[in-house]
DNA sequence: GCAAGGTC
């Protein structure tokens, strides 16, 4: 048997060669440095002895435009793309891979596809498919189903075909046409709406882009912004309460927390008053531990990028990779927070123990510190968790590559080690009808902690020795008065967060729509703390910043407090320009529950494309009724046009428009 | 000049 292999990317068609092949030939592919043939002899468990060539595509293979009738923007009004016809072709780029594919096939019997088990992955295999049936009617199409390349796994996949899941193959397909025709329609529609009225204030300006996707994360940001602008603080009144004994002096939180109502706090307080003494409850120790963190994802990295590593998600993402290509890390775009138990991890943390810094703690782990880690949630069945893959030697590393190999490091170890171990102390106390308490915490055993600075855990004072029954007079009780505080904008890793919580992106491009924003202009970012930005809506609302930080009680924190307790100065904080506000506060007014800034309507479609997955909706019922809604949505955009344009007045010229 | 999804 002749067999041709594909896989999505051209590392796992390196790996999965040489896991399965003796002795591998490689050939170069014309016209791409990447793409390469391997070509070996393999006995299938099905297929038996045969010959293999094992190659790979580069990602998606066709991309998707319109005919040249509807190429120009002035060719036709932009609601005619609801229904244009489009023309799915094979890019430039990739008409090396797509050549090397067909000829290929030619040899062989069968087609043997290797692209992720994700939905992407499958539709990828159906263009792989299509291409080689195009070349040799008949060809048999066969799928293999693995989820990590290790020896094992991958030797029982490929003695274990499957079938291509054409639902999943649809569900995808609907995504990129609605993608496309309304990210195109919109675009085109409000950007020659519009642009004139934007230009006034931004002579350069080029488009005003539309995206599923870029839009609810520019809604997010708006959203934010919106709340703290708009908030107006409350004066909070509550009890506090000291006592010192041993001298040590405890400082004792209120069970009611505050109230709003300061009549209502001092009839309280002056009960506690009458009471006159006070009874310890409760004062019991326990043993209590932090928990080592999961195995780390994509969307996870990026999170502890901007926190711990003062970088954007771009940016981790960009070093990422190159630690990725360059053989020292695993796949960086993995939503799976759980490591498979076949894995060998043991050996992944035997290569650390060359590390000057955390070499030793590596020696720990192999002399019996190993635990097995946690197990997370989620699991995309194609890639396991990030973790290193090769010690490399820090001076071969560029000064951020060298941070973000530390962290994937250090979170590997960290999550292959011992929880952090400690004792909780809960003191208790009534006064009155009220109720107090206090807490403390020794830290025993550090664990984890010892090679992942990037968590907190301390020791707190000790709590002085009370026993169950015990009364005394506090030292010191009054009442105190705080204001709640304002929100805060929205900083990276919060706003990533919302996306990951409402579908928007995916592990691979949620960084990219993120920068979309940026780029369109529609968001800036600035330092917590740091300097003011430019734009006018940010410094309006510079006026609301005063008293934010204090979380909770009011600390009346300014902002360079809030920056530390936020954890640190360095990270960004989101703030939507006035192009950016008038476009969703402008959409939020045209459309009722549709708008298009808001994540309902994505949320929809992702709901749509399980159900193609599902079998209980076609691919043609999904787009149909999503174009439906949407021309919905697109005509009375264009009907109250006037909306977005005053919305945009209002912001971008600052005009009075009443 | 337009989208989002892959990947280098």
């Amino acid at each position: 048997m002749r067999i041709l292999c594909v896989a999505e990317k051209p590392s796992i068609a390196k790996a999965v060669a040489n896991h399965l092949a003796g002795r591998v030939v490689t050939h170069n592919v014309n016209g791409t440095p990447y793409v390469k043939n391997y070509c070996f002899d393999y006995n299938f468990r099905q297929w038996g002895q045969s010959s293999v060539t094992f190659t790979s595509a580069q990602g998606h293979i066709t991309s998707s435009d319109f005919g040249p009738r509807y190429k120009s923007w002035q060719s036709c009004l932009p609601i005619a793309l609801f229904e244009a016809d489009i023309n799915t072709t094979i890019d430039d780029k990739m008409k090396p891979v797509a050549e090397n594919i067909r000829q290929q096939s030619r040899y062989a019997q069968i087609v043997f596809i290797w692209t992720d088990c994700d939905r992407e992955g499958e539709y990828i295999g159906s263009e792989i498919r299509d291409l080689a049936v195009a070349a040799k009617p008949g060809i048999q199409v066969k799928r293999a189903r693995f989820s990590n390349i290790e020896r094992n796994h991958v030797i029982q996949a490929a003695g274990n075909p499957v079938d291509l899941d054409e639902r999943q193959v649809q569900a995808v397909a609907a995504r990129i046409e609605l993608d496309f025709r309304l990210g195109t329609a919109f675009t085109r529609m409000q950007t020659l709406a519009l642009k004139p009225l934007v230009e006034q204030a931004d002579p350069g300006y080029k488009v005003i882009s539309y995206g599923s996707c870029q839009f609810p994360t520019l809604g997010f940001v708006v959203d934010r912004y919106l709340r703290v602008k708009n908030f107006k603080p409350e004066p909070f009144w509550y009890i506090k309460v000291s006592h010192k004994k041993d001298d040590i002096n405890v400082n004792f939180t209120w069970s009611r927390g505050h109230l709003f109502d300061r009549m209502a706090v001092t009839i309280m307080f002056e009960r506690c008053l009458a009471a006159k003494q006070a009874k310890v409850v409760e004062m019991l120790t326990k043993p209590t531990s932090k928990w080592r963190p999961l195995p780390l994802t994509t969307l996870e990295l990026q999170k502890c990028g901007s926190r711990f590593l003062r970088m954007t998600g771009q940016e981790v993402m960009k070093h990422a990779e190159k630690l990725y290509t360059a053989g020292w890390i695993s796949y960086p775009r993995t939503e799976t927070d759980q490591f498979s138990k076949d894995m060998d991890l043991k050996k992944l943390v035997e290569k650390q123990q060359q590390s000057q810094q955390w070499g030793q703690y590596a020696e720990m782990l192999m002399g019996g510190g190993f635990n097995q880690p946690r197990v997370g949630r989620n699991n995309d069945e194609a890639h396991p968790p990030i973790h290193p893959v090769n010690f490399v030697v820090p001076t071969q590393l560029s000064e951020p590559e060298k941070r973000v190999y530390e962290f994937v490091t250090r979170r590997f170890l960290a999550c292959c080690s011992e929880d952090a171990k400690g004792v909780s102390a809960e003191l208790g106390i009534e006064w009155g009808v009220e109720k107090f308490n206090a807490k403390g915490l020794t830290v025993l055993q550090r664990n984890y902690l010892d090679v992942y600075p990037y968590d907190k855990w301390e020791s707190s004072q000790q709590l002085p020795p009370f026993t169950v029954g015990e009364t005394f007079i506090p030292m010191e009780a009054k009442i105190t008065d705080g204001k709640t505080t304002a929100p805060s904008y929205l900083t990276e890793p919060e706003l990533l967060s919302l996306m990951d919580a409402n579908g928007i992106g995916t592990d691979a491009t949620m960084h990219e729509h993120v920068e979309k924003i940026k780029d369109r202009n529609y968001v800036m970012t600035r330092s917590i703390g740091g300097s003011r930005a430019p734009a006018a809506v940010a410094e309006s609302a510079e006026t609301t910043r005063g008293g934010r930080g204090g979380r909770g009680r009011g600390r009346g924190g300014r902002g360079g407090a809030a920056a530390t307790a936020r954890g640190g100065s360095g990270m960004l904080e989101f703030i939507p320009t006035t192009l950016g506000v008038a476009l969703i506060e402008g959409y939020d007014q045209v459309g009722f529950e549709t708008s298009l800034g808001k994540p309902h309507l994505r949320k929809e479609m992702e709901l749509q494309m399980k159900a193609i997955c599902a079998g209980t909706k076609t691919k043609y019922e999904v787009v149909q009724q999503n174009l439906d809604q949407y021309r919905n949505v697109y005509s009375r955009s264009v009907q109250q046009i006037d909306v977005l344009k005053t919305a945009i007045r209002k912001y971008v010229l600052q005009q009075n428009v009443g």
